[in-house]
DNA sequence: GTTAAACCTATGTGCTGCTCATAGGTCAAG
DNA sequence: CTTGACCTATGAGCAGCACATAGGTTTAAC
């Protein structure tokens, strides 16, 4: 099977199964004719796990770490369990910081949409150098 | 004022000034004694301005065509205006796959906490691969 | 038989916004 | 004069692909 077929079977681009190639995820027999990737059912079977494991936030070096604990007659399961939780605690962080720009983002634009445009000499835009954030001003009040 | 004295005026790292400096939003003077940077009263200005607008979401691009235009005499308030709803548009496709990732993995972490690891000579690891994802699910039942 | 178009291939570079590694300069104390 | 603490600039590295390039293959038409 060529890339573009093993792509094409699970939905992906040429170049995404090429990537997964460059980081030895995938290891496809090489053609001695014309020196294309060659790709077997293993393959296509690695690539469906691949794209499992990218589904569920592992990294593409915590999936070599799972296929190497497997390849080597362990159960990788625990190790999946571990990271996982890693994986968890960061996406959550990466949560709140994307919650918390869109609500500043939300703020700036009811805040703007009341603000005329102002030229000033002394600013580059009075618009961005004069947004409060409310949850700033927020945590200042508490003090 | 060399670069650390202006990287801790605003509480940023050394790196992050340069990082300005490289892709020409800082445009210091150079010495001609060492090569340092010299940092003006008008670049702390502007790094306060950059820190503010990548705060709100601006990319670096956004930054420089702001200053940009600012720079030649226009007003940058309406490029500022409609940078910020494209961003905000594109934090809040972010924060939606962020979140339906968190549920994932939680989902993900929920099932597999009644689930034995189980080795499997078919496959790679099992609770990866026999993992349902809700929400799927659930879209395929209103079909 | 060949020639052209459509389609495929591999490799290398680019992207964002920094961060880290490296090699070397500066300055005050001893 | 040397040692050590601290500073500097430059180049490379990161994640996970996407894109640009140059060239090979296949099919159909002539």
């Amino acid at each position: 099977m060529l890339v573009k077929q093993l792509a094409d079977f699970v939905g992906v681009t040429t170049d995404t199964v090429r990537y997964y190639t460059r980081v030895k995820l995938l290891t496809p027999a090489i053609s001695d004719m014309n020196g294309y990737h060659l790709y077997s059912a293993d393959d296509l079977r690695r690539l469906r796990f691949i794209l499992s494991a990218r589904q569920l936030g592992f990294s593409v070096k915590d999936i070599h770490s799972i296929i190497s604990e497997s390849e080597q007659g362990n159960c990788p399961c625990p190790l999946t369990r571990k990271l996982i939780s890693q994986r968890l605690e960061e996406t959550e962080v990466l949560f709140k910081e994307t919650l918390a720009l869109r609500n500043r983002m939300q703020s700036a634009l009811v805040q703007w949409d009341k603000s005329p445009d102002g030229a000033n000499a002394e600013q580059v835009c009075s618009l961005i150098e004069s947004f409060v954030d409310p949850i700033t001003m927020e945590a200042k009040n508490e003090q």
